[in-house]
Formats: C-alpha cells, sequence, structure tokens
DNA sequence: TTGAAAGCGTTACCAA
DNA sequence: TTGGTAACGCTTTCAA
C-alpha cells in the first residue's frame, strides 16, 4: 500500500506538504505542488478512505436511502438512483446503498459509526415516522419527497399537487367533463406514500373547481388488477371521456387493454400519464404526460445536501420542482357522445 | 461522539476489552460481557468505520459495480441489487454503490483507497476490459456473468448456454419447427454482453441438434422497433410457431401486437420468456418461462465474495446456475397448417 | 512556503 | 481472563 509518507518521500516534502496539495488548504509553491503531483501519479497513489475519515471527520460518503418494496416504480428508482450517483461523483463522493427496510436503527447506526457525511431518503410518507431519528442526526439530510410536517428538514420532490392539478386543468380545457384517474396500488395508498396523496389531493380539488366529474381508482401492478379497475371504471361511469394514469408500471396493460376493448386513444377516450420521459415515448401510443424529473431529483438531492454539508447552518429547504406536461397527442379534444354512438362499435 | 474509551469507563474495563466482546476474537468472562454490552446499549454506541478500517485493514464495505444503461433490464437490476444488499447486511456489511461509467480507474481507486473489501461486478462482457484491472487489485473479485476467458475470475451466473438448449428443447418437444428468438437490444449484443451471446449460442446449437429452423432478431426496447421485428419475422419466416423471447422490457407490448395481428397465444403462437419470475406471471397471459434467478445471483456473489475474504485463498470459482423452466400455458403443442388455415383471420 | 508532531478511534500484540 | 499501548494513515495545529 502507498501511503502518503511514501509519496512524501519521494517528492522530497513532508507528509503535511503532500496533504496540502491534496486538498487545497494551504498555498504551495508551483515547483512543489508540481513535484508532489508527479510523485501521487507515479506511485498511483489515493488516499486510504479510512485514515482520511478518522482524521478529518468527513467520509466523503453520501448514504442513499431506498425503497425495496417493488410497488414502488423500479425504473423511477433507477434513474433516480444513477442521477444520484453521478452527481455524487461529481463531488468527489461516494454513494453507500441503503434499504428503507432497516428503519431508523439503520439510520443511528450510519450516523453513529460515522459512515456518510449525509442522508438521502426516498419514499418519503406523509407521516413519515423517521422524521424524528433523522432530526436527531446531527447529519445533513435530504427527502425525496415531502412530510405533512417537514419541520426543519430539508425536501426535494415534484410539486405533485400542482401536477394533480395540471392534469385536470389539461383535460378540462379540451373539452372533459367526467374523468378520472388511475393510481397507483392501494399499497402505495395505504402506507401513506407523499406523492400519492398530494397528487390526488390535487387533482380532486381542481376538479371540483372546474366542476368536473373525477373518479379515483388506485390500482395494483398486476394485468388482473387493471381489468378489473376499468370494469368498474367504465359500468360505473361509462361517459368517461378522460383517464389520468399515475402508475407507471400499468401504462403498457392500459394500452393494450383499452385496445381490447375497441377504444381508441385519443379518439374514444384521452390519456394522460403521469411519468418519466422516456417511459412516455416508449409506448405503441406516443403519451401526453406529466414528467417525473427523477434524474433531476436526485442530482438536486445530492447538490442539496452538499450546500448543507458546506454552510454547516441548519437552513431547511422544501423544493418543489413545477410539472411540465408535454403533449404527446394522447390526449384531444371530447367528441360530442352522438358522433360517438354513430361509430362502430 | 461515543467512543469505545466511554464504554470502556462506563464498564469499568478497558477498551481493549470492549473490542473483544464486540469481534468474541477472545474469550470473556460471562460477567463482563455483560455490563459491556449494556454499557454499549446504554450509550448507544456505534464503533467508528473509520477508525476500524484503518486500524483492521477491513471495512466491512461491499462494492457493487452496476451499468447505468437502461438496455440492460432496470427491474432484474434492481432486483439483483436489492438482494445484495440484504444479503451484505445480513453479513454486516454495506454496500458502496459504482457504474460502470467510472471504468477500471475507478475499480483501482476503490482499492487504492480501501474503500471497500470486495467488488461485485454486473455486466460483464464476453471480452471483459476490465478483467487485467480486477486481476491485479488484490481484493475478492466476483463477477455477475462470465467473460469467455474468466482466468482465475470467480463468476456466477445463470447457465445462459443451457437457457438457450432448454428454451429449443422446450419448443421442439411440443412439436415446434419453427422458431424464433427475440433478443436483447442490438446495442447488448454489440457490446458483447457476456450472457446475450451465451444465450444464442446455446439456442443456436440445440436448435441445429434437432434439426429445426431458428432465426433470431435482436430488438430495441422501443414499440417501433418490435413491430418492425415482428414485420419482418413474419414475412421472411410465415410458418413459425414458436417464440423464444429473450427481453423483458419487449414482453408487454409484444402481446400486445400479437393480440392486434390476431395470434392468440398460445394457439396460433407459442411463447417462451426468459425473464424473473414475476415478470413471467404479470402479464395478461402468464408466461411459460425459464426464471432469471437476480435475487439468488445477488445472493450468492454476496456469499462467494465473503468466502473469499474468510478464506484469502485465492481459490477460483464459476458457477453456473441451472435453468428452470415454468409452463404457465403461453406454450402449447402446434396446431396443423391446414388447421390454422380454416380459422378466420 | 514548509515541517514536526499531536491527535482521530480502533485493533491486536505483548504482558500480566 | 484482562489491561496497556503501539500501530493504522491521514489532517491540522503550531512553529519556523
Amino acid at each position: 500500500m502507498v501511503t502518503i509518507a511514501d509519496v512524501a518521500r519521494a517528492a522530497g516534502v513532508s507528509p503535511s506538504t503532500v496533504s496540502y496539495v491534496l486538498s487545497g488548504k494551504r498555498s504551495i509553491s508551483e515547483e512543489t505542488r508540481r513535484r508532489v503531483q508527479r510523485s501521487i501519479r507515479k506511485l498511483g497513489y489515493h488516499p486510504n478512505a479510512g485514515a482520511r475519515a478518522l482524521a478529518s471527520s468527513r467520509t466523503n460518503v453520501l448514504a442513499l436511502v431506498i425503497p425495496l418494496r417493488t410497488d414502488l416504480n423500479v425504473p423511477v428508482v433507477m434513474q433516480f438512483v444513477a442521477a444520484t450517483l453521478t452527481k455524487a461523483r461529481a463531488y468527489d463522493h461516494d454513494v453507500l446503498l441503503m434499504t428503507k427496510d432497516e428503519g431508523p436503527e439503520g439510520l443511528r447506526r450510519i450516523a453513529a459509526s460515522s459512515i456518510a457525511d449525509a442522508l438521502i431518503v426516498m419514499d418519503v410518507e406523509a407521516a413519515e415516522p423517521r422524521l424524528s431519528v433523522l432530526g436527531a442526526l446531527r447529519l445533513p439530510v435530504v427527502l425525496i419527497g415531502v412530510p405533512d410536517e417537514p419541520g426543519e428538514m430539508t425536501c426535494v420532490d415534484l410539486d405533485f399537487t400542482a401536477a394533480g392539478s395540471a392534469s385536470v386543468t389539461h383535460l378540462a380545457d379540451l373539452g372533459h367533463r367526467d374523468i378520472a384517474l388511475i393510481g397507483p396500488s392501494p399499497a402505495v395508498y395505504k402506507r401513506g406514500t407523499s406523492y400519492a396523496g398530494r397528487f390526488l389531493r390535487g387533482f380532486r380539488k381542481t376538479a371540483a373547481a372546474r366542476k368536473i366529474h373525477a373518479t379515483s381508482c388506485p390500482c395494483s401492478p398486476s394485468y388482473d388488477a387493471l381489468r378489473e379497475c376499468l370494469d368498474e371504471l367504465f359500468t360505473s361511469n361509462p361517459d368517461v371521456t378522460g383517464l389520468v394514469v399515475h402508475n407507471e408500471a400499468i401504462l403498457g396493460p392500459l394500452l393494450s387493454e383499452l385496445g381490447r376493448r375497441g377504444k381508441q386513444v385519443p379518439q374514444d377516450i384521452s390519456v394522460l400519464a403521469v411519468c418519466p420521459q422516456d417511459m412516455a415515448e416508449a409506448h405503441a401510443v406516443p403519451l401526453t404526460s406529466i414528467a417525473i424529473p427523477a434524474a433531476e431529483l436526485g442530482s438536486l438531492a445530492v447538490e442539496m445536501a452538499m450546500r448543507q454539508l458546506d454552510s454547516e447552518t441548519g437552513q431547511s429547504e422544501v423544493r418543489l420542482l413545477s410539472p411540465k406536461l408535454t403533449d404527446r397527442g394522447s390526449t384531444g379534444p371530447v367528441v360530442s357522445q352522438r358522433h360517438k354512438a354513430d361509430r362502430p362499435q
């Protein structure tokens, strides 16, 4: 193992000088810096992480807490993880992965053993039970999602309330008077996952304001559940002309099922998806969508964590990204009932 | 911060005793152990990771190198990551995530800075370019996938050659004489991803042995690509009766497209998927499948890494899991051409 | 602009 | 069965 002493010897300087060349925390003559850096490269020196952490109380590691469940959309989680990783590396940090399953005790462990400098937590619930533990941690924490009472927590997320609202507005402006939300699985609601409730609230509120008949139906990520959901929807609500789908996993099956039932998109029924861009583009019918900016969120979360690390001021901040709706043609103006009746089944 | 000295003081013993209670590396009187453990709990002591790593040259961290690309199936990667995490925690290890994008230099960095004790590497290529670096690392390494020349590397994977072979056997036994493989995206083949080539080889070899007409068609994960692929397949090869799908992302769209084209599964065409169990069960038509045991692989990879850490013997090992085929009814006996011709289009 | 040396919190060796 | 203490490799203060 190459140590800082080896480099120092090779460069004919003291270890502290090598350290300062690396950290840039004091000025070094150009001449010395060059010699040191050449030795570093020549020897392939990388500072020992443990020693560095011990001496500086900085690990250069970010802990990322992800859900293991699959009722949360997996590609979205992955996009988020990827963005976090990439951005963290840009800040010369590594990412340690933890599962939500480890619970509060896991969080305490990470903090107490100084394994990471900061925590990024996904899958936040409305009544987030980890909040008190996280608050007591003394580590910078960034939540992806917004609990009902964020307190001093730093949060970042898509403004799902605004997204729910925007979805209704879009359809209402096209003349739809009867729409339905196909939401995440019941388990997601039951767990009180923060984004699900917020979206639903925005959806309902704007529907009421626009005097639109709006129903909502959670849907498990299986074909059977979807079929059931549609059966119920179309019988209890045969005049529905617009679907808002806040459930990425079900998009493909939904389109197939609509096809099977002879409903054309958007002629017979409009479909507005809430999902990452690439997913909206990957279907048989490109989908008008409100984007879930998973990558941007991951990137932002890292930046916010870094800012907290730098400033050390407990400046809390709740950052909500405005929803962006892209029309890809899967939503359209309502066709009158008469007209529809004329078309062959 | 609570240190080992605090615990020692509280328990009225020396720091080394606390350390030994924790590590179990020497015998401690029941009485002392209890006192120490009570102090540990009372103070909420967790050993400082950096200090521990420095003193023991063990980080209790596993580095997991994952691909960021999305042409590899995301849910499969995620299942794998989840299993790795869970198993690692069972061994009291944490998992550090790295991206393939960091390249060989990233691997060197991890090793040289003693950030992790062992490396688990996904998305292995047939002519794996990282092999020489990995070999020089001195860290235990486990590859998920098998390069053409594994050398001294420890590898674990599904036996994709046998899987390719089994897929043909299954269809051949049902009487199919003309089948096609819908494979991963061309990018995956071009990159030389290890499993893709191995599956194809097994597929072709057994098809030849069974004297079956077998074509193969890589398919990008988009609806358009799929349509094109099917168009070409059915025109160049109108008598095809069996499809082997080694491309999880395309399964849903494929079933829709077959439906749209009036092909019933399995009456008109048999479909055999190569994918994780849950995916095979989640479609409109439950799919006969050869399972990709992502979770098992993740779990095994960790165990193999741990074994290497324990033994310190460079015992290399290539472990291939036998493919398991589950019939879920999406494959069936071939219906004669005459009979088919009678059916309405 | 640089060097010397005192920690950082553990582990593990040497004694007892 | 236990305690004392020298490492481990780095950062950072204090001196020069």
